[in-house]
DNA sequence: GAGTGGTCTAGACCACTAG
DNA sequence: TAGTGGTCTAGACCACTCC
């Protein structure tokens, strides 16, 4: 039962699940084939399926649910958005957040986007400009950059219409999923249109966080650029 | 074999280990005793205590290696750090770290540190003051809060001869390891020392991270709060 | 070769969900 | 009641480290 690859086998079954994560096999919210199921398509015992769905559950790819089954993870559960929006009020009860559309933009990418997608210069992209409002107070100014081939039929109409994360419209519209992100955070001075859209003075300090998006196979489909208001706010950091 | 409480038995296992770990029953880098030894004290499977080690080396409390034994983590080893220092250059390659010591005093909690570490305000505490130098750079100003009752011995000698993490100098002189930490980071602009310090101007942006650290038990043990100057580095962070 | 962690299996039973 | 994931066991064998 063992293979030619040097890799046991649970990872490899672990990367045939990923395969058909990716491909789209199974949908963010359905439910994948059960345990025994798997075991029985992969010839393997069930207890390696297990070890394999244990990794991808870990990885926020896949939740368990005890006597229903096993489910492609989304970004439609509330709690799944606060592992990607860090922002927290000092008060501690987070507020709904209501969204602003600025600018949309349809360009090509420049080479800093294109070295941060992997795409090529030149090659279509989106530009999304936002506000991000909380409790009547805009706090986040941002620029969403995305590759155009994946994502064709979007436009600004769709972009304001839909309630919720962007990364629920992404899934559900584009089969683009979110997986993991990267932050790099830096001090910055409000220059003037930022510090008109947060309503702060010029120079007003001010958190620049640049984010780039991964999808499955770590896959980067995202290029984020705001500034963050932390006068009533902090960006929460988890070490461990 | 079901025991009364409602918990799964590798879960009591891996609180029975927490236990051994909180209690100082084996040091931090030393090895814990086999899998096979401590599913006969525990009289369960081999398995059920590999889940239990599983758990508890997935929050990095023990580290496996294979042939060789399960270890109590520490914070001797270099990768540690960066899992707790998340500064890192625009170049990418992190630089040697210099630390240099501002102030040392032993004081009381007042009602802000006393609410942090979950002791009475009045009780005794340290304060250590310090700058951290990357290649000859001042980039980090930060003070250090600590329990008194848990540092006797602390003395500003001790922290400047030692080389290495003061979570290094903890785990090995006072047996308090630091698991976890949570931060709060916010964008502040240098006052007058703080700029003299850092080497900036008046008035520059600077991040301000404030953080708890947690021992066994999510015991909160330490508060610091800092600056950061962000001209040349950033502050990692990852969503996932 | 002996001892350690790492993988894999087969089977039993428990806990939860749904029809 | 049937089907799902969750726990636990016992045993076999592999990979690595050290003597």
């Amino acid at each position: 039962m063992r293979s030619p690859k040097f890799s046991p086998l649970y990872r490899q079954i672990r990367d045939l699940l990923l395969d058909s994560l990716q491909a789209g096999e199974w949908r963010p919210g359905q439910p994948i084939p059960s345990e025994m199921e798997l075991a029985d398509r992969f010839h393997v015992s069930q207890g390696t399926v297990r070890k394999a769905i244990d990794a991808l559950a870990a990885d926020n790819l896949l939740v368990r649910r005890q006597g229903k089954g096993t489910f492609v993870a989304t970004h439609g559960e509330p709690q799944v958005r606060f592992r990607f929006l860090r922002l927290t009020p000092d008060t501690g009860q987070p507020a709904a957040v209501e969204r602003q559309l600025l600018d949309f933009r349809r360009t090509r990418a420049g080479t800093e986007l294109a070295r941060q997608l992997l795409i090529k210069a030149g090659d279509p992209a989106v530009m999304i400009k936002r506000v991000l409002i909380f409790a009547g107070d805009p706090v986040v100014v941002e620029e969403v950059w995305l590759p155009g081939h994946l994502f064709k039929g979007l436009t600004a109409a769709s972009v304001t219409e839909h309630r919720g994360a962007l990364y629920n419209l992404f899934e559900t519209q584009f089969g683009t999923r979110m997986v993991r992100a990267e932050e790099r955070i830096k001090a910055a001075l409000a220059d003037a249109p930022t510090a008109e859209c947060l309503r702060v003075p010029l120079s007003h300090p001010l958190l620049l966080v640049e984010r780039v998006s991964f999808s499955y196979a770590d896959q980067p489909v995202e290029w984020r650029r705001g500034f963050y208001k932390t006068d009533c706010h902090f960006y929460r950091s988890e070490l461990g």
